[in-house]
DNA sequence: AATTTATGTCAACATAGCTGACATATTCGA
DNA sequence: TCGAATATGTCAGCTATGTTGACATAAATT
């Protein structure tokens, strides 16, 4: 790197004042969120270091375990990834016997995904720690301060266009996820 | 896939029991968190990708910006990445114009990064829409529940461990980072 | 019978992490 | 002053997880 061409401080129009509340904006809250998800997700990634799981993995028995009998494609809908890459992790649960399929009931081409025993535990032992870290953070709050916590995160999140729910009617604008 | 392994509801244990609070566990804020975080996050990534960087390169130009001067190293002990992984979106943005660096004054092996006019632009365009949402989220909250929220987020944040701060001490234990 | 739907699968690619090894410039301690 | 430690950079290769596009199969629908 000719290690010289770092060392010009005059060049360029640098700044140095600190972005900050100046601009309106609450920089404290966004770092807040980067940071306790950061810590948030490092709980359960490492217990699933040692199963040889990944994030990927911990959603898909996350949801599975919280919607037993879940079609693919409202895991699909729930997740936002696409069924190829659900395909992996899904594959590796399966095959691993911590989750298992079933054909519809109704409709015989769906493949409702149930959790077993073993899906069941591992689901637990990942959400206990960060069930624990956030009892931990909601230790000093009242009753209303928690439905504060809870109002914001709601707020937080996209609302739900269409009549999504059970429906098929997905593939309409071409999309394939 | 043969078609026909997957219809078999007799066997391995299935579950069809949703999991629930029965564990004492809270399911529903670990997917507030999730599902916020996920969005949170979806409106820079849309910006981002006009400009052909991505996640890793918004946070770096937002920690520039938000601490001109910023050694590498803390940049690295912020991000909890490693040099190599840093090193690839940083060049990026040293050659595309929105991060310098400079010498360190005191210390000439650091290399202090400061954004540039074009990286202080994109670090408001990426926290904007954020921050838009934070409004929106804290909307109906007054004083107390925005006091809250931040005391939530914060106690979700693992504490701090050594005297970090700019100190040296990193190598103790072999690891690089 | 033809079409649509639900799912699976192959192949190729991108991003962003990681480890290990090594180079260079600078500072610091003995 | 010299050798070790430090701050940073860089090469090479691996992994996890996302993406597109194309195509296959079984079952439901029209």
């Amino acid at each position: 790197m000719s290690r010289d061409d770092a060392i010009k401080p005059e060049s360029d129009h640098i700044l140095d004042r600190p972005m900050g509340e100046t601009d309106g904006i609450d920089f404290e809250i966004i770092e807040l969120l980067f940071f306790a998800y950061r810590d948030f997700i490092s709980d359960p990634d490492a217990i699933l270091d040692k199963s040889g799981f990944g994030r990927a993995h911990h959603r898909v028995v996350h949801f599975v375990n919280r919607e037993p009998g879940l079609t693919v494609a409202a895991l699909l809908d729930t997740l936002k990834i696409t069924k190829q890459s659900l395909a992996r992790v899904l594959k590796q649960l399966i095959d691993s016997g911590y989750i298992a399929q079933v054909a519809g009931p109704e409709d015989r081409r769906q493949r409702r995904l149930f959790p077993t025993e073993r899906g069941r535990e591992l689901a637990l032992a990942l959400a206990r720690p960060q069930s624990c870290r956030i009892d931990h953070a909601m230790e000093g709050l009242g009753e209303s301060g928690r439905a504060a916590v809870k109002t914001f995160l709601s707020g937080m999140i996209n609302p739900v266009t269409r009549g999504a729910a059970d429906d098929q009617d997905d593939t309409i604008e071409g999309k394939e996820r």
